[in-house]
DNA sequence: ATGAAATTTTAGGCGCAACTAAAATTTCTC
DNA sequence: GAGAAATTTTAGTTGCGCCTAAAATTTCAT
């Protein structure tokens, strides 16, 4: 059922979960410091700095970011709107967790490994359904009352 | 932020991704059937036949699955555990997402890449809201006019 | 029961995305 | 501004999970 596997990154097809993680990872990082070294992407991504050497250049020849020997990266308006939703499925899909008592890990992990999956149609669903949430205690009331 | 790749599948550790789309279309052939086939296998995920063979010597040195050279596979009551509860993950997202106006093809890439990164907590939290959506048809209705 | 067809296995190979170790470059400190 | 420290890059390696082609085995039809 599933395909066979995210294999070559063809320019205009679906980056892997891999870049995607970059991708956001490098937005926060120059939204919190005005820069992204690949150091602190690194140890935000949990690998080693010579992969991220690695991958930056991939990245770059793939015209998702720009890449300058031993300077940062910058994304390009590709990669920052591809960053940028991820992103928003990140955060929504936490916002959603969020409303329930699951343990801010075990969110994480989660929301960490869906984030990559979620399309266009879904991602709308789920927001209407965070808002729901997050005007309606009662619901979220009701909803606590069954899980347990 | 993410982990350093699933890598080694060491015994007891978590199935990769890969993994578990095995196990869960083994369970399936294996209902529907009464038996799995390496061809039919290749057929549902994809794959081919030559990756199948592969595939299903190393599930079976994990122990979740017992293979015989060609005979085909059968499920032990770890791989058992493992296939159903994907299942189960993935019936329950596909039940959520289709109480709205989600085409089916959009349903089956969403569900089948988020399938794999759902903890027993976040599961059972998505269960109590498929079953609020099924009983309460207005709070669908609701959510529909917010999402269009 | 034998030969053709289907299935399975073996063998060798590939791309992705990680790793380590060592070399190159930049940046900090005095 | 020289040297130490930090960072980045290069080079080479690994495991996963897929591939194709060809060989082995089983199954099916006559």
């Amino acid at each position: 059922m599933s395909s066979p596997s995210l294999s070559a990154h063809s320019p205009g097809s679906t980056p892997t979960s891999a870049r995607e993680d970059y991708l956001e990872c490098i937005l926060q990082l120059i939204q919190q410091k005005g820069y992204a070294r690949a150091v602190d992407i690194a140890a935000n991504l949990g690998i080693a700095q010579a992969s991220v050497t690695n991958m930056t250049q991939r990245l770059d020849a793939e015209g998702l970011l720009r890449y300058e020997k031993y300077r940062g990266v910058t994304l390009t308006p590709t990669g920052e709107k591809l960053a940028r939703g991820v992103i928003q499925r990140h955060d929504i899909l936490a916002r959603l967790l969020r409303h329930f008592e699951i343990d801010e890990a075990t969110i994480h992990r989660d929301v960490e490994g869906m984030e990559h999956h979620i399309s266009r149609q879904t991602l709308r669903v789920l927001t209407a359904l965070t808002e729901e949430l997050d005007r309606s205690p009662e619901l979220v009331e009701r909803l606590k009352t069954t899980v347990k």
